[in-house]
Parts: C-alpha cells; structure tokens; sequence
DNA sequence: ACCTGAACACCGTTCAAGT
DNA sequence: ACCTGAACACCGTTCAAGT
C-alpha cells in the first residue's frame, strides 16, 4: 500500500540507497557521496543504511557494480548494430565507451578511479570488467588477422587502444578539455574523431587489397 | 634559532603546509587529505593553516601547483637529452609525462583529477599546464611534417596521443593494469611500450626515404 | 603579524531501544 | 526483521583571545 506517510519499514531500501547514491553523485558531480544525505533524501534515519551496507564504501561498491553492469550491456547492444568488419567494432567499441563515460561522468570515474570501494571485494565487478576488456581483445586480434591494424603483441595493443578511449574520456570528465581549444558542445564528436584519427592512422598501407 | 621545543610562531608555515600535504597525499595513496593531520604532523593547532590558506581547497591549489611546475620541468628536463628527431622526442615527452605519474601517483591525480581545487582559480596552473601542451603540439606538428606521423587536424591528432599517454598512466595509479594480465613490477617498461607500439604503428610507409 | 583552542555544523559508524 | 535516534570520534572552518 504506497501511501504519502513513510511507513515505518522502508520496503526497498537497500535498492532506494543505490539508485539515490547514483541520483546524488551525478547531480552533485562529487565523487564523495554522504551517506547521510542519501538517508535523509529517502526519508530514513542516519542510520539505516548500515543495516543493508556495512560502511559507505560497502555501498559505493553496490553503486560500482550496477554501473558496471550497465557500461558492459551498453557496450555489448551497440556492438548487436554494428558492421561486421573487426575494425569497424572496434570504433563502434570505442565510441560506445566515450558515450557512456559522458552521459555517465561521475560513475565513469567512480567505476575507473576505484579509490571510493574495493575492486576484489566484489564477485561480480572483475567479470563484468573482463567481459569488456575480453571484446577488446578479441577485435583487435582480429582487426591485426584482418589487416587494417598493424601486427603487435596481445596484451599490450589492445591495452594501448583501451587506454586511448579511456584517457579521452577521462580528459573530458576531468574538464582538461577546454585546455585544448576543443568545442566543449562538441565534445563527443571530437573525442570520438580523435579515437578514429589514431586507428585510421594505424591501417597498414596494402599493395593489392583483395 | 632552531631549538627542539616548538616556537608560538611556526616561520614557514605556509610552505611546510604544502611540503606536508604532498608527503601525507603520497603516503596514505588517498586523492583527500585532511587538513587537521597536516596540521597535527606539524605540530600546529587545527586552526593555524587557515591563517595561510582560506579553505582546503585553496591548500589543494598550492600542491596542485607546484606539483604541475614539477611535471613540466621534468619533461622540459628530460628533452635536453632527447635526440632531434621530432618522433624520437615525442616519444621522450611521453615516457617522461609515464615516468612521472607513476613516481608521484597520488600528485599525479589530483592535477589531473581536478576535483579538488580550482584550476582556474591559480594565475601559474593554467599557464604550466599549457607550457606542457604547447610542446606537444609542436612536436606533433614537426613529426608530421617529417613524415614520421600520419597528417591530420591539429589539435585533434595531440589531444589523441596525449590522451593515450594520460590513459595508459592513469589506468596503471588507478590499480586497473592488475586486471590487463600484466607484469605489475615492469609496468613503467609495459606501458612505454605500449605507447610506442602506437607511435610506430603510425609512422607511414614511404616509398623512397630521402 | 601569527598562532591557539574552543566552538559550530557537519560526517561515518555503532548500538540499545523501538515497531 | 528492520528502523530510530542518541552517541562517539572525527572533520573543515571560524574567531576571540593569546604571544
């Protein structure tokens, strides 16, 4: 029965803490959330939350996780639409990443930074980051065997090609963008134009492309 | 006269503050210090900083400043030793801007981070911050023109491999290279590498080099 | 001129007591 | 089973008072 009188029992708490963190922390742009104030916008007491999370980083370990969670289905649904060709993927790949990390900046850096939970802390936070890191792997394996990237030893490559869309994501939410005679309206594009200038600029020359 | 009892008036206080803050950052490995520790390892009472610094984030300015001095002398430094080919120099700034953030991680972030002071607020950030970003249009500019990078719009082409350099640095103080099945003890050697298997891979193929 | 230390309004966290 | 609210030990910041 949803009244306006909050009951005395919550209900749902322990998921109205998570997605108010989220609300909280992308509406404040802090990546330190309080958990008081997460209580008080629910209408609990200070200290509810520690019946369901036993400290704040507990919590933001939860909010890690959803976002996680949401940054790999992200990825994986936009690569459903994509072309086939291995490096056509791997910039869609790219793309999908840099969209997420704008439309999401603080969870982006909740989620990268790891200074506010405890990555092995999680069971689900390593496999949904290695489905990630794997679909890298493997597109730019097969853009090498492809040959629209130049051959280069596993891991290295593809952590080079990672770091690239991460670091051009990070410079944007770190606000270093506009250090760069950069139009901030634009910053999606011209982030995502220069992924593409560097994997464009990798294509091996080929003879005869059969 | 330097005695071992602590004298009412500190003398350098301001500067100590700033000395302190750095120490305290980069032993705890936590982007937040507290201004009450620093006062504390000082000596001082907990309201003596404010006498220097207006807020904690003005405290935080100063660090980040003199931390970014640091960064550009190191990479202005580490050039004069550099070769003159524009490429080879490129490749220095960038395992110079590498080697720099893994030996001051936690310096390293909060210039980079900027959530915890103001850039625009500093009259000298903005302008070492540029200094560094000058020399790698430049340098990307001149390779360009040797034919050692493939052509493409400045600012873009720049932005794109610093963002690599800052990726790659970021990922490895962010703990994230754990999971990149990588020799943690080489990471400085692996993630070098790493940026110059994209610096080479870029180098266009010409037919008859003069 | 510079520093002290009590004070204020916060915060994370605990826990007996309430429903 | 779940939540309250007082309590504790912190924190950033202020400011009258001390030297």
């Amino acid at each position: 029965m949803p009244t306006t009188k909050r009951p005395y029992h919550h209900g749902k708490l322990r998921q109205s803490l998570i997605d108010m963190a989220v609300t909280v922390a992308e509406e404040t742009g802090k990546d330190i959330i309080s958990v008081r104030e997460v209580a008080r916008r629910l209408g609990v007491s200070s200290g509810a939350p520690f019946r369901h999370f036993p400290s704040r980083e507990s919590l933001m370990t939860a909010v890690a996780e959803e976002a996680t969670v949401r940054l790999r289905l992200r990825v994986e649904r936009d690569l459903m639409d994509a072309p086939p060709a291995p490096i056509d993927r791997l910039k869609t790949l790219g793309r999908s990443f840099i969209q997420w990390a704008l439309h999401n900046p603080t969870q982006f850096k909740l989620v990268s930074s790891r200074n506010l939970f405890q990555f092995d802390s999680s069971a689900s936070l390593p496999v949904h980051f290695d489905a990630v890191r794997q679909i890298t792997l493997d597109l730019v394996a097969q853009a090498q065997e492809a040959g629209d990237l130049p051959p280069g030893p596993l891991p290295e490559s593809a952590l080079a090609l990672r770091a690239l869309a991460y670091g051009l994501a990070r410079m944007q939410v770190d606000g270093q963008l506009a250090q760069w005679q950069v139009d901030v309206t634009h910053a999606e594009t011209t982030l995502v134009a220069s992924l593409n200038l560097i994997v464009d600029g990798l294509r091996p020359t080929r003879p005869h492309p059969n």
